[in-house]
DNA sequence: ATGTTTGTTGACTGTTTAGTAAAGATAAAC
DNA sequence: GTTTATCTTTACTAAACAGTCAACAAACAT
């Protein structure tokens, strides 16, 4: 599964061969199709099984216990630290896989489609938690938290594919700012004043 | 070069093979690679083809006779009619091609992938410019341009590969309001108050 | 008419790929 | 210690794949 993650990451999806799988693995093929029928069918349940180590740390930083804003300032500057750490690792941006991954397989594979929409939709529900907890809060206006989850979440998404596709984890860092601004909350308020 | 185009944007570009290529294209392969070196070289030259086709149109949008502001909601609402008829055509929400292209292959294919950054620079550039013709105005705030621009760009194309990955153009008729509050533009202002 | 350029074709090669199946290993169960 | 269940490997097939090349056709210039 490790295997599996670092080679659609590091390239694609389609450019990933069993193989190759293998190899990394250090696998024969033959264990492969013991274990999972498909290319598909391995991505899926690698996905599944990277979910499972991040929905603590995803917890942990959307824990109700904490400002929502909060949360959401430190759910960008975990993805900005993330996303620095394994261009250091790895020599290039990797972006989010899900979005890329899912943006790549969305017509074809419909089980590794579903997984991932399915993983995409805990992520949107955190932020959308986080949004409706700081309306409430009076901290932003957003009676519509739904709506302006997905536009946080389109611009999250966004911004973590462009720094992929042009490389430079560096645009992340105005991930922040860019969150308060389009939520118009006081931090950028202040800032463009 | 159509049927690149649509072989790609409709799977990936990993998924498609130059024998359906040639196949599509009513062609054979012998008569691809007198043309073209490799896919990568065919996929760069639809790429630039499509887009001498699309700057006539993206000119008439953006064009400075028109208010900053007006620029950018056209070009919305460009993209979701747009979206729209190719959903109603393929079945299915294809996205921006540049933007789901360029994450699939930013770590291989570099001729390509510089085409795509040079194409998705010229997209930049449109609203870059209508941006700091509305801050000259006075119609919005945005000393920094720039920082604005890739903002806007960031959330478009999240939006629209979000679009593509759940198959549902609708998400894009929040795109204009979106922008708009992004910018903090009065039309949104507005409609918070 | 004849040679030349430009393009097209089919038939081919060798490689990579997914997927299978039978034989072998390991270790626990009895 | 032998059976059984759980894995692992080797060796294989058949299809898909990229890429080549000599022969063929059409247009066109001279």
């Amino acid at each position: 599964m490790d295997a599996v993650t670092d080679l659609i990451w590091h390239g694609s999806y389609g450019s990933t061969t069993i193989d190759q799988i293998c190899e990394k693995a250090g696998v024969k093929k033959g264990s492969f199709y013991y274990f999972f029928e498909s290319k598909s069918d391995l991505a899926a349940a690698a996905l599944a099984a990277t979910w499972l180590t991040k929905q603590p740390e995803l917890d942990a930083i959307f824990s109700p216990t904490l400002p929502p804003l909060e949360r959401l300032r430190r759910f960008c500057e975990l993805g900005y630290e993330h996303q620095k750490e394994l261009k250091k690792e790895h020599g290039c941006v990797m972006g989010c896989p899900l979005f890329t991954l899912g943006a790549e397989v969305c017509n074809q594979e419909s089980k590794l489609h579903d997984q991932i929409k399915i993983v995409l939709g805990h992520y949107h529900t955190y932020i959308e938690s986080a949004i409706r907890d700081a309306h409430v809060q009076g901290l932003i206006h957003a009676p519509d938290a739904a709506s302006k989850a997905r536009m946080l979440f389109a611009y999250s998404e966004g911004l973590m594919t462009q720094a992929r596709i042009i490389n430079d984890v560096e645009v992340l860092r105005e991930m922040t700012d860019g969150v308060m601004g389009i939520l118009g909350a006081k931090t950028a308020q202040r800032k463009a004043a």
